[in-house]
DNA sequence: TGTTAGTTAGCAATAGTTGCAAATTAGCTT
DNA sequence: AAGCTAATTTGCAACTATTGCTAACTAACA
């Protein structure tokens, strides 16, 4: 996702408005790397700007990802997850803490059993424990 | 996914029940690969015993999933999806028709940018167009 | 046939998200 | 500097998927 400003910018000759409610969530997600869902990020914007809705928050999310600035993941956690890292990149969540952090891929992996479908994207999802729990579950 | 028999004989064993419902839905779930959503279970369930409750489908499909005869799979459609495939197996998703099928990959792919987390499993959707989908674009 | 622990059905409740309409406002115009 | 207007925000209702609760029911055993 771009900054603030070229945020702002494309917004303004898009015809659309940048209000201070786009200015804070633009901040919010930029180089944001705990891929928030829209509630959490929504807890964060309120403690700057008491009183902007969650609803604004949904609208600007589904806003960027619409622009090609955010990427949204499912992690199983129930809630959507917005991703600022729109590079082709995969994710590796924590079982115990759930913590996702982005996770790069040397080559994709070759296929078996789907004759004829085209393929336009592979998204990879690990599962474990992360680097934080795994210490903590062996000195247990 | 075990045969209708074999669950039947597994669930006394284990002190539960073999009741009408659970039967039925051993038998649509047998062999099934289209990885149905519970509700879309619940209407397969409902031609065949009217008054079945989705309750007791969700029910079913949780314990199923618990005993590990099935696996659940999140491929963005808003519902869970339900799968009695239960090998190391990943999917692919067609856009346009949303159907789900079975993806075989010859080796788990490299990582880089996880230190320390442990993988304790990888699993892969692709997205795209399924063989029909995509034959019918040309077409056009 | 009776007993009882396990099960079902129905409905309320919850979480996440979207639709809608009234009130508000950014950004242009004058 | 004030007005105009289309875009935006907000609040709330509605909606989808799923789970919690519990009274009524029943499979399986004695």
């Amino acid at each position: 996702m771009r900054s603030p400003e070229e945020l702002s910018a494309a917004f303004r000759s898009a015809g659309l408005k940048v209000t201070p409610q786009r200015q804070l969530l633009f901040r919010l997600m930029h180089n944001n790397s705990v891929h928030p869902s829209a509630d959490s990020l929504y807890e964060a914007a309120s403690a700057q700007m008491p009183g902007i809705s969650l609803r604004t928050v949904y609208q600007t999310l589904t806003d960027l990802t619409q622009m090609g600035e955010l990427q949204t993941i499912e992690v199983g956690s129930g809630a959507m997850r917005f991703d600022p890292n729109v590079s082709d990149h995969h994710h590796a969540v924590c079982d115990s803490c759930g913590d996702v952090q982005d996770v790069y891929v040397s080559q994709a992996p070759k296929l078996r059993g789907l004759d004829g479908f085209a393929v336009a994207d592979a998204h990879i999802v690990y599962r474990g424990l992360c680097a934080t729990c795994s210490e903590l579950a062996v000195r247990r």
